[in-house]
DNA sequence: TGTACATCAGTGAACGCGCGTTCACTGATGTAC
DNA sequence: TGTACATCAGTGAACGCGCGTTCACTGATGTAC
């Protein structure tokens, strides 16, 4: 095929983005290759470097559209209801549509850590004080932390919650894992 | 070098398993490579496969080095004192010798799900019915988690623990990161 | 207690494989006139 | 509105690299007598 028309350019770039960020959440950062997203979208790999400059950058840009769709989600439903829908097995089975704050926390928990990939030296910066400056993906994770408190009103509310679905995701096909949904729900809904 | 002492081989083994378990934390199971484990002990890698079976079993031996770790912390200091120094910016900052229901959350997470690696058909049971046996790591983990809630009381407050600490590992260096800690802090210790 | 031999922990090179990325090429799209 | 040409989204092969794993080899350890 040869070249494709810009609002044809446009839409494949979109669906390249909401692909990502689905399958990334279901199988993680690492275990999606860009060929994969490509394929499930229907393009060969080669031609992704025309619409993004890295993996790390469609990793950034994936976050942040995760986190446009919670946002949605948050604002459509009121918070009991959105608790026990964000607790509820089918959430826990089913992580590619759901949040992107337990889908994402895994690949992005050891991005502060020096020994990662090539890095090099990073131009003349020379901010040897360990300084480092955060990720794109890790920007755009924090922005969407900081979202989702402040319309679930608690940053204790939203550990507790991806904490419970990390751990039930971990745990998933043992009665701990249910375990863990049915005890936060009671603590986090009022009525049940 | 030739043989070695079978004191010695049972020791270089222990060591071997004792700085996978604080590696991985610290980097991430995918972080940190066999080779990275034997040079950080001393050895080379081909011998690894002398003392473990593959990747995925030292893992497995891992995850449980780390929580036997954390099962001593916990006997030695009452549940004020293990959350405050939990939800402390030296825990966050120094995952290796930390919580291992954090550290290795990420790399488990998505462990059920399909697509993974070799794998192939693993034997003739063919249990296609999505049922999934559980992989070492995984078991050892729940355990873990079990144990752990069993000691801190409270299943609901190490879900919360350890949302608060991804969490707050995924915004490090933000002054969100501290805010969860904070507020966390705040909710699960009486006295401040 | 010594001696001869088998064992096997550790070495280091090599293998396969998958993945991120690059690149020459294609041909429909967009544009200049 | 039509024609000529430049652009560039997408293709598919190839490259480099790192990693898990294997293997022939070494030589000190453990054992049998």
């Amino acid at each position: 095929m040869g070249r494709v028309s810009q609002a044809q350019a446009q839409q494949n770039r979109k669906r390249i983005v909401e692909t990502a960020a689905r399958l990334f959440r279901e199988r993680g950062v690492a275990g999606v290759s860009v060929a994969d997203v490509m394929a499930e979208v229907g393009l060969t790999h080669g031609g992704f470097y025309k619409q993004f400059a890295s993996k790390e950058a469609l990793v950034a840009e994936a976050v942040g559209q995760a986190f446009a769709e919670l946002s949605e989600n948050l604002r459509n439903q009121d918070r009991d209801d959105f608790v026990r829908g964000y607790l509820s097995p089918a959430h826990r089975d089913n992580p590619g549509p759901g949040c992107p704050a337990a889908g994402f926390a895994g690949d992005l928990a050891h991005e502060g850590h020096q020994e990662h990939e090539g890095h090099q030296e990073h131009e003349g910066h020379q901010q040897h004080e360990g300084h480092q400056e955060a990720s794109a993906a890790v920007t755009a994770y924090t922005r969407g932390i900081a979202l989702y408190a402040a319309e679930l009103g608690s940053l204790a509310d939203v550990a507790t919650l991806v904490g419970a679905m990390i751990l039930a995701r971990a745990t998933a096909g043992t009665e701990l894992s249910d375990r863990i949904l049915d005890e936060v729900r009671a603590k986090l809904v009022s009525g049940a």
